[in-house]
DNA sequence: TAGGCCATCTGGTCCT
DNA sequence: AGGACCAGATGGCCTA
């Protein structure tokens, strides 16, 4: 036996924790198929080499010929596969160590409530948009809007999750069942934006029930009309995006860069203002823009580029301040880092 | 039980 | 030739 076969089939018994082998690993089916496998293994050993020849009725095959399998070549193609196998498994062990790197990146992390990988995706998708946003319009989110920036096209359990995560009731950012907040609605008749994405989880359609915060109707939020060219990040960045093209499935990177563009952030906390009492998800921005509306980068300061971003309170799903701890971590590095 | 999610296997393609 | 990447298939687990 080879060193790389038996490191094969050490890491294959090693990782081989509960999923089974599929059947055609193993057993005599396997060597049957081989035999009619077209095999792009040459040969280098001296076997055999033949042409098939089953059958006069059957027209001649073009192409490389096909080699008998021995039961050298059989072993030799097992161990490869198997290896192909091992490589594969290792590679999306990397990609999961990734994606559960990105979970934690994430403004919801729950080690009890994992996001699915696609529900990660999308919500890192909306939050680097939505970041990317702030910085590009300097201007203040509203939180709502913010919090639907963050949940839009996700499903209603992940939808669920992030409120839980900011311990906000999805009720509570519901526009049409909280008419007292400020969510600026559509406009009848805006238009939708070309090749943005319209996933709906089966549970929304299926109306199921979604614990712990109740039902929630994505239409309410991010039903787009067909034909009508519409980003419900509009309001987000109200009258910034309108003009300046396509607000949402934006470019594959973001229009900014960090490390171009947070260089030169001095540090300074300047008080903020508190959306709504009810949250206790306080985002703390830069001093008041025009109009009331608190501006992330104090556009009436003289430094406009020297406010801190904080967000406080924000309470894991878990019960603890994890979230709270990783959120901060990452505004920390993305504002202190250079 | 159906559907969603996931891990793994597998064969194909492309690249080095 | 071998590795990386990809997508389809498959089966297990979990939940509503």
């Amino acid at each position: 036996m080879t060193r790389s076969l038996q490191d094969e089939q050490e890491s294959v018994g090693s990782e081989e924790q509960q999923e089974p082998q599929s059947p055609s690993e193993e057993g005599e089916e396997e060597e049957d198929s081989l035999h009619n496998m077209e095999d792009e293994d040459e040969e280098d050993d001296g076997e055999e080499e033949e042409e098939e020849e089953d059958g006069e009725n059957k027209p001649k095959r073009r192409g490389p010929k096909k080699k008998k399998m021995t039961k050298a070549r059989v072993q030799r193609f097992k161990v490869r596969r198997m290896k192909a196998n091992a490589r594969e498994r290792n590679r999306m062990h990397g990609l999961n160590d990734a994606l559960e790197s990105l979970r934690k990146i994430v403004p919801c992390y729950s080690k009890t409530q994992k996001l699915s990988k696609i529900e990660t995706l999308r919500l890192a998708k909306n939050y680097i948009w939505a970041l990317s946003e702030i910085l590009r319009s300097g201007k203040a989110p509203d939180l709502m809007s913010f919090v639907q920036a963050l949940c839009k096209g996700l499903s209603q359990p992940t939808t669920n999750l992030v409120a839980g995560c900011l311990q906000l009731n999805p009720r509570t950012f519901l526009p049409e069942q909280t008419p007292d907040i400020p969510v600026h609605l559509p406009p009848a008749g805006a238009a939708n934006y070309p090749g943005h994405y319209s996933y709906q989880s089966p549970g929304l359609t299926a109306g199921l029930p979604s614990p712990p915060y109740g039902t929630m109707e994505p239409s309410h939020i991010f039903h787009q009309v067909k034909g009508q060219p519409y980003s419900p990040l509009e309001p987000f960045f109200d009258g910034v995006l309108v003009s300046e093209g396509p607000a949402f499935d934006p470019p594959l990177s973001p229009p900014l860069s960090i490390n171009g563009n947070f260089a030169s952030f001095k540090h300074e906390t300047v008080a903020g203002a508190d959306y709504d009492k009810s949250f206790s998800f306080n985002v703390h921005y830069g001093a008041t823009g025009a109009g009331g509306h608190p501006a992330l980068y104090g556009s009436g300061g003289s430094n406009p580029r020297c406010n801190e971003l904080q967000v406080d309170g924000l309470m894991g799903f878990d019960g603890h301040s994890h979230h709270e701890r990783m959120m901060n971590a990452q505004l920390n590095a993305i504002f202190h880092e250079s």
